[in-house]
DNA sequence: GTTTAGGATTCG
C-alpha cells in the first residue's frame, strides 16, 4: 500500500478488457481527437490507447466541461483513465467515459519530468502511478513510431495534412463557415502564402506587426465546426493546428507570371483529429517555439540583404525572369514537393521505407513514398492485356488473324454457364460442325447496350474460359526511395492512370495522355533527383515457381494526382 | 444516469 490515505488505483492491462466493466486504464497515446464540441450536450474527445500488451483501445470520452477531458497534445502523450466503461461496438471492445471519469495526461518523452496535466481535483497521483508513466515511456520509445505530422512552416510541402504549432497573430470572421487565422512559427514556407482578402472584415490583431513580419506569416482559413474555437482564440495565444491541409494555389496565367502561393486550409470535421488546441507556456514545444519567434523577429527588424540574397539564390525570381523561366521553375519546384499520386483508400498507413519492405515476409501492405526509376514496357500500348477476372490468367488482346487459331485450339469442355442475354451481351451456344458437334457458348459485346454490326462487334468465345474479359494495363514499376529498389506489378483497368485500359488501344488521344503522363512521372533525360514523389500502396504475396518461391508486389488503391492527368 | 461518437482527411 502507498503511503496516505488512498489506496493505490489498480489498471488493468488492455489485453484483459471484459465487456460491461468499469476499469482504470494506462497507455501511450496512438490517435486522438482534441475536445470539440458533439452534437449533443458534451464535448468530446476521441483516444486510441496502446500498452505493453500491445492492445489497443479506441474510448469515447465526453464531458460538459472540456477542461475535464484529457488534456493531450501528441501522439506518444500517455494517459491514465479511470472509471472507464468497456463495451462492445461492431464486435470490438471500446472504452467510454463513465460517471466520475478522470484522466491524466503526460509528456512521452522518456526521461521528461513527470508532470501531469489534468484539471480534476479528485485525480489523487501515486508512486503506482508514476512507477506505470516511466514504464509506459520505456517501452514506448522503443515499440511506438514517434509522431511524424508535425513540423515547420520551411518544412511544409504542398499536399500534405500537418500539425503546425504557432503562434496566433490575428484573426477575422470571413463568414458564417469559414473563418480566418494569420499565423507564424518563426520560418518561412517554400511558396508564399496565399493572402485572404480582410478589407471587408472585422480583423483583430497588429496589422502593423503583421505586415513587417511579411512572408513570415501565412492565412490558414479554418471551416464549419472549427469556426467557434477559432473565434474563441486570443492573439499571441501559442495554438496547435491538427491536420492542416497545405496546397498549392490552382494554376493560372495570373500565377504563373506572378508567384505560386501555398493555400493552408483546416477543413470541417473531426477526421483524422482534425481541430484546434491552445498550448499552455509550459508545453516544452512553446518553449521553442518562443525562442525561434524572438530571432525570427529580429531579422525581420533588421534584415540583412547579403544572407537574403545568397540563400536564395537558386530560387529567386528576378524582374527579368520570362514567363518560361516561371513555368520551369514552377515545374521543377512541383516535381521536388508534392506527389505525382494519391492513395484512394488506407490513408492511415504509415510509410515504410522500401529497405524494410524487401526485408520482411508476405503476404503484406504497405504505403510506400518512392520515385519511378523505370518501367516496363517502354512502348505504351503493350502494357494492355486482357484478364480473365475468373482464373487471373492474362491474354494479349489477339491480332484478328488469330482469332481463327484461337477458336481451332479452344478447349473441348462444354460452355457451363447459363445462357443469358445482358444489357453487355448477347450470347447463343452454336455447334460445331466436323468436331463432333462440340457445344460453344458466343457472346456478342453491346455497344451502349446496342450489337454493333457483325465486323465490329466483339465476339467472346466461352470455351476458351475467358467470359467476359477484362482489359487492364499491365507494367513493371522499378520504384526508389533512397533506401532500396523495389520492383511492383501494376494491374490495373482504370483506377491508376484514370484512363480506361478498355479504350485506349482505339484513342489517340488517351494514348496521349497516357504518354504524359509516364513523362511526368519518370521523366525522360533528367536525373533521378529531380523526379517526382510517387506515393503509392503495394501489397506483397507469394510466387512460387517448380521449386522457386519468391515474393511479388503489386500497386493498388493508387492513382496519379488530377493535376498531372 | 439520455445523447453525443463509434479514428479512417476537403473539395471552401
Amino acid at each position: 500500500m502507498s503511503s496516505g490515505s488512498v489506496a493505490p488505483y489498480t489498471y488493468t492491462p488492455l489485453n484483459l478488457l471484459k465487456d460491461g466493466t468499469v476499469v482504470n486504464v494506462c497507455g501511450v497515446v496512438k490517435f486522438f481527437k482534441p475536445p470539440y464540441l458533439s452534437k449533443g450536450t458534451d464535448y468530446c474527445s476521441v483516444v486510441t490507447i496502446v500498452d505493453q500488451t500491445n492492445v489497443k483501445l479506441t474510448c469515447m470520452l465526453f464531458s460538459r466541461n472540456y477542461e475535464d477531458l484529457p488534456v493531450i497534445y501528441k501522439v506518444g502523450d500517455i494517459v491514465c483513465f479511470r472509471g472507464l466503461k468497456i463495451q462492445l461496438y461492431k464486435r470490438e471492445l471500446q472504452g467510454i467515459s463513465h460517471y466520475g471519469f478522470a484522466s491524466l495526461a503526460f509528456d512521452g518523452a522518456l526521461g521528461s519530468p513527470v508532470i501531469q496535466r489534468t484539471s480534476s481535483t479528485s485525480f489523487s497521483f501515486t508512486v503506482g502511478d508514476h512507477n506505470m508513466v516511466e514504464a509506459l515511456r520505456a517501452w514506448a520509445s522503443t515499440h511506438v513510431p514517434a509522431s511524424s505530422t508535425s513540423l515547420k512552416l520551411s518544412d511544409a510541402q504542398p499536399m500534405q495534412y500537418c500539425d503546425l504549432t504557432c503562434q496566433l497573430l490575428g484573426k477575422a470572421q470571413v463568414d458564417g463557415a469559414s473563418f480566418l487565422l494569420k499565423v507564424w512559427d518563426g520560418t518561412m514556407t517554400k511558396f508564399p502564402s496565399w493572402r485572404v482578402c480582410i478589407q471587408d472584415l472585422v480583423f483583430e490583431g497588429d496589422l502593423s506587426h503583421i505586415l513587417r513580419l511579411q512572408d513570415l506569416v501565412i492565412d490558414i482559413v479554418v471551416y464549419d465546426n472549427h469556426v467557434h474555437t477559432a473565434k474563441s482564440l486570443k492573439i499571441g495565444s501559442f495554438v496547435r493546428i491538427y491536420s492542416l491541409h497545405t496546397k498549392l494555389q490552382p494554376v493560372s496565367s495570373e500565377s504563373m507570371t506572378s508567384l505560386i502561393r501555398m493555400e493552408f486550409h483546416l477543413h470541417g470535421g473531426t477526421s483524422y483529429g482534425r481541430g484546434i488546441r491552445v498550448l499552455p507556456e509550459s508545453n516544452p514545444d512553446v518553449d521553442q517555439l518562443k525562442r525561434a519567434l524572438e530571432s525570427a523577429d529580429l531579422a525581420a527588424i533588421q534584415p540583412s540583404n547579403d544572407t537574403c540574397q545568397s540563400e536564395n539564390k537558386d530560387n529567386c525570381l528576378t524582374p527579368s525572369s520570362s514567363t518560361s523561366d516561371l513555368v520551369s521553375l514552377y515545374e521543377v519546384e512541383r516535381c521536388q514537393q508534392f506527389c505525382a499520386t494519391t492513395l484512394t483508400d488506407h490513408h492511415y498507413l504509415e510509410k515504410t521505407p522500401l529497405c524494410a519492405v524487401l526485408k520482411q515476409k508476405a503476404p503484406q501492405q504497405y504505403r510506400i513514398l518512392a520515385k519511378l526509376r523505370s518501367y516496363e514496357p517502354k512502348q505504351l500500348f503493350q502494357s494492355v492485356k486482357l484478364l480473365c477476372p475468373k482464373c487471373h490468367s492474362l491474354q494479349e488482346v489477339p491480332y484478328e488473324e488469330n482469332v481463327d487459331k484461337i477458336l481451332q485450339d479452344a478447349a473441348t469442355k462444354a460452355p457451363e454457364s447459363k445462357l443469358q442475354c445482358t444489357s453487355l451481351y448477347d450470347s447463343e451456344v452454336w455447334s460445331t460442325e466436323g468436331q463432333g458437334g462440340r457445344q460453344v457458348a458466343v457472346h456478342f459485346m453491346k455497344s451502349d447496350g446496342i450489337l454493333p454490326l457483325s465486323n465490329e462487334c466483339l465476339i467472346l468465345i466461352e470455351v476458351l474460359g475467358i467470359v467476359p474479359l477484362q482489359y487492364v494495363f499491365v507494367m513493371a514499376f522499378t520504384f526508389d526511395d533512397g533506401t532500396g529498389v523495389l520492383n511492383a506489378y501494376l494491374k490495373d483497368s482504370e483506377k491508376f492512370f484514370q484512363i480506361p485500359a478498355s479504350e485506349i488501344l482505339t484513342d489517340d488521344n488517351l494514348q496521349k495522355n497516357l504518354e504524359k503522363i509516364m513523362n511526368v512521372i519518370c521523366p525522360p533525360g533528367i536525373q533521378i533527383d529531380a523526379y517526382p514523389w510517387l506515393e503509392c500502396l503495394i501489397k506483397s504475396y507469394n510466387v512460387t515457381s517448380g521449386t522457386e518461391k519468391r515474393i511479388c508486389y503489386q500497386i493498388f488503391d493508387t492513382m496519379v494526382t488530377e493535376d498531372i492527368i
